[in-house]
DNA sequence: ATTATATTTCGTCATGTGGCGAATTGACGA
DNA sequence: TCGTCAATTCGCCACATGACGAAATATAAT
């Protein structure tokens, strides 16, 4: 039962929601979060490590940065289902759609005004 | 956005996840509801009316009772395919299960002592 | 008509949750 | 080493939410 309840609890919330669809294509650096959210970098942290105590993403850290994922294939059933669930009602989402292209927009700009120099890959 | 956020947010209760489960086997009458879970009517019936405006049950007034039950084939496709991840993730969960039999315990008993005489069907 | 029962609505209270800024931690770079 | 930057933790505040009892509503029984 906790498990199915940090699962949904963890998506009862629009912030974390946004976060996850976010994802969809790749990882992404908890400062690219910030950015599209356009929250606090504390409040993102905690949305973030919210949704990683429900496995709902997972985590890799790599020197200043931490970087976000959904989970692999092979990750629990009962997450990925629900992961899909997502997708599928929120593909055609104005907010969501809105959030991908603020994404593609910041991760076109020159990656040195993007969380200082030498940013992801 | 606000579909899918209807659904999760009256899924992070336990108390509500619970109710929908007891529906699992056909409609109730929220005075069964009730008895199960052991809390005051009013929180009940706000509970019911939570997972109502997601979908996620209906509803059937029949003199003085109302009976909740789980949407029908031919619903919602967003709301069935959470309830089945639903229940995939808790049939076999201690509380729900506990549920269940404190359910077929009070629908075995002399219906007359459950909601007045002449109970449903 | 009056009473009783099932459910809902309303008001209230305690607790939970999302938001922020300040301070802390950890890892570069000068 | 010192300063900087990404991220997290902490403390605080505003607001949302779940719980209840009392009152209202609706329907059946007496």
């Amino acid at each position: 039962m906790n498990k199915v309840l940090n699962i949904t609890k963890a998506l009862a919330d629009e912030s974390r929601v946004r976060a996850l669809m976010l994802l969809k294509n790749g990882e992404l650096c908890v400062c690219q979060i910030i950015d599209v959210l356009e929250l606090a970098p504390s409040t993102v942290s905690k949305h973030m490590s919210i949704l990683k105590q429900a496995d709902l993403v997972e985590a890799r850290k790599s020197g200043r940065w931490v970087y976000y994922r959904l989970p692999e294939k092979g990750s629990v059933e009962a997450v990925r289902t629900i992961l899909e669930w997502l997708e599928t009602n929120l593909t055609d989402d104005k907010t969501i759609k809105k959030d991908i292209r603020n994404l593609d927009k910041t991760s076109s700009m020159v990656k040195d005004e993007l969380c200082g120099k030498t940013a992801q890959s």
